[in-house]
DNA sequence: GACCTGCTGCGGTTTG
């Protein structure tokens, strides 16, 4: 039998109508699969390869409707792709006759009370929207969720590794006690990197089953370099870039906002003097909801104009924006996982051929991307890392459950969390230890053998910020004239009479009303793009080993251009006065009269943690993050005495991360929850991901380090 | 040398 004829018949109408001549191997897979067993799924296949449809045929055709309450949840991490992804699911149950309902922040709030009254059909939700409702609402949940069949959860190698993974882990356990039966569960990604996570995500790592189908994408592309000066985009890059992208359909990725602005600006007005299209876009989370929703809106509908988009990773998740025919990025991926993504926004038409081109600034930069390609060629996507002791959102759901059940008792609160899968690495003395802590602290109140929100709590968790895991920075509104174009956090920067990029625009702030925390802006000739504050991004160590040996090998790349060919060229040149005789051990090392600088070319989080064992043993030192170098103001000497004894202060590490608690609490900032918990649970959030002792533990006992000769 | 994500309940006002 083929899939098809698996289908129910509504569902068979359905494929008919939509004049489908074959289904694609991904849904033929999901079909014969989910209607085969109970089993979870994990189907995986490239963007615009119906996922979707892949999920919901064989379990629309599956579930029984009949049956009252809510039978199948999908769960998604953007609102703006449940906004998408209901007219899909909406036009497939036509054929049922069932409700699809809408179900966070921005949803219509009638169709949710009258989904309350009648439960049926299936609810697009997000985690927080969940997480509010056990705690707001619990009797909700009962009423609508006690009768799942499944739970489908997009986009979920989104998830996978992140606190707000761990929370909708924990949240998936909290819904299987209150359903009668069991559900299963179906996740949708297009990038995975590990099987083993995805697998692992759904609490039952042997029932859960990936379904891969990795038709690639045949994708021209091509490395072009123009050296700066480290501040602005040189002006022959923009005039370049311009061209590149004069016609056609395009995304352009500057990796940051700033520089996002700086490109869009600057090619509208090339634009503006060529006579070029007018259709130059910015798109990040600085510019005004509307204003993106706008950008997106043209993007899809517009069947014939060209258009430019410099966007950050807001573009890099499902959102329906269609395919373009061109994707740039300028400078360094930081990530195979994000350039994945960005690739898969690229769609080959008909006797066109869809291109990928990289520009660089500066030759580490060049040589970065040139690895995240070739690693992407190969197959490589960074594994996600688990969190095994998610000490902070376990704080974060005993709140959650004490307030869901308006007390519970002490045991009963200890076992919940204990049983719960997302928390399994955690021991019951752990649990006990932090809740003795926020009774202490009167976040929790003990009365006899009961629980509930201590005085300090209420505020905590009646907060609207209480649902999320992840933090955010306070920002003002941007207007003028009553309509506003974007954000911007408070920096120096942001001042009455200053001149500023934003959505494309150039604008002079006139006002900054403090109290209702809005800058007035008008049109304005020129300006700068805004900056924003934050830590660098965490490169994976098997792309700075791949930029060692793109470095030590003499292959020559077709896809460079000859600025880019003859840039490598001379690196190779500097660094052959290294003897590097085995690319997995050895690592130069630059020894000059007043410093050694080693080139590590490991992950950052190795490079960071061993800055700052070396700083501990009292080798005064700088981390160059982009070069993967740490300089030292020591003799070679005392280098190499030092760098043996570093295990030493692996061992001893917790005190130093006390001093830094107490000193810099700016430390825990990566934490939304982690302040309520005790020092010595913070001290190992500190240790499991601030740092990285275990890799840098393996960096030290293997690595040698060969000096210039 | 970073990027992104989400949101209740209640009281007030406006609209059909």
């Amino acid at each position: 039998m083929t899939a098809y004829d698996q289908l129910s018949e509504p569902i068979r109408r359905f494929v008919r109508d939509k004049g489908w001549q074959t289904l694609r191997p991904i849904q033929a897979a999901a079909i014969t699969k989910i209607l085969g067993s109970d089993d979870n799924y994990i189907l995986a296949s490239r963007t615009a390869s119906g996922k979707t449809e892949a999920a919901f045929l064989p379990i629309l055709s599956k579930v029984n409707f009949k049956e009252k309450g809510v039978r199948i949840l999908y769960i998604s991490p953007l609102i703006a792709l449940i906004n998408d992804q209901f007219e899909r699911v909406e036009d497939l149950c036509k054929y049922l006759d069932i409700t699809v309902t809408r179900w966070h922040g921005e949803a219509n709030r009638a169709l949710k009370e009258s989904l309350v009254k009648e439960p049926n059909g299936i609810i697009l939700i997000t985690p927080e929207s969940i997480e509010a409702m056990f705690v707001n609402k619990p009797f909700n949940v009962k009423q609508l969720f006690s009768n799942l069949n499944y739970v489908i959860i997009d986009e979920i190698h989104s998830f996978l590794g992140t606190d707000r993974g761990i929370q909708l882990q924990s949240l998936l356990y909290r819904l299987q006690q209150v359903n009668t039966t069991h559900f299963s569960i179906v996740g949708l990604s297009a990038t995975l990197g590990d099987f083993k996570e995805a697998k692992r995500f759904t609490g039952n790592e042997a029932k859960t089953t990936v379904l891969l189908d990795r038709t690639p994408r045949s994708i021209n592309a091509r490395f072009k370099f123009f050296q700066g000066d480290g501040s602005a985009l040189p002006d022959d890059l923009l005039k370049d870039l311009y061209e590149e992208t004069k016609e056609g359909k395009v995304l352009i990725f500057p990796n940051n906002r700033g520089k996002t602005e700086e490109v869009a600006v600057n090619l509208k007005k090339i634009a503006t003097r060529l006579k070029g299209h007018n259709n130059y876009f910015s798109h990040h989370a600085s510019v005004n909801k509307t204003v993106r929703e706008y950008v997106e809106f043209f993007a899809k509908n517009n069947k014939r104009e060209f258009f430019a988009i410099a966007c950050t990773s807001t573009l890099e998740l499902g959102i329906d924006i269609g395919m373009v025919d061109k994707v740039v990025q300028i400078d360094a991926t930081s990530s195979i996982a994000s350039l994945s993504q960005r690739v898969g926004r690229s769609g080959r038409k008909e006797g066109q051929e869809s291109s990928l081109t990289f520009y660089a600034t500066n030759r580490w930069s060049m040589l970065q991307s040139l690895a995240c390609w070739l690693l992407h060629g190969e197959g490589f996507i960074e594994p996600p890392v688990a969190q095994l002791k998610p000490y902070d959102i376990l704080l974060h759901q005993a709140l959650s459950i004490t307030k869901s059940y308006s007390g519970i008792v002490f045991n009963l609160l200890i076992e919940q969390l204990h049983s719960n899968f997302s928390f399994n690495q955690i021991n019951k003395t752990e649990i006990v230890e932090i809740l003795q802590h926020l009774i202490e602290n009167n976040i929790l109140e003990k009365i006899q053998n009961e629980i509930i929100i201590g005085v300090d709590g209420e505020r905590v968790v009646n907060s609207k910020d209480f649902y999320s895991v992840f933090k955010t920075e306070e920002t003002f509104k941007v207007v003028h004239k009553g309509h506003a174009i974007g954000e911007f956090p408070l920096s120096a920067q942001i001042r009455e009479d200053e001149n500023i990029f934003l959505a494309a625009r150039i604008w002079k702030i006139t006002f900054i009303d403090e109290k209702a925390k809005k800058i007035e802006v008008i049109p304005a000739k020129d300006g700068k793009k805004p900056t924003f504050s934050g830590e660098g991004p965490p490169i994976h160590a098997r792309i700075r080993q791949k930029m060692l040996e793109v470095l030590y090998c003499a292959d020559q790349y077709e896809i460079l251009d000859q600025a880019s060919a003859d840039e490598l060229e001379t690196m190779r040149k500097e660094f052959a006065v290294y003897n590097i005789m085995d690319q997995n051990t050895d690592r130069p090392m630059l020894v000059e009269e007043k410093s050694v600088t080693l080139f590590t070319f490991t992950g950052t989080k190795i490079n960071s943690t061993i800055a700052f064992l070396l700083a501990q043993a009292g080798c005064k030192n700088l981390c160059y993050h982009s070069e993967s170098a740490i300089e030292l103001e020591s003799t070679q000497k005392e280098v190499m005495r030092t760098l043996p004894k570093l295990s030493n202060y692996i061992d001893s590490i917790d005190s130093a991360i006390i001093y830094q608690l107490e000193t810099n609490p700016a430390i825990l900032n990566f934490s939304k929850w982690g302040s309520l918990l005790p020092t010595n649970y913070q001290v190992e959030l500190v240790k499991a991901k601030a740092f990285d002792l275990q890799g840098a533990r393996a960096f030290i006992s293997n690595i040698n380090f060969v000096e210039n000769k």
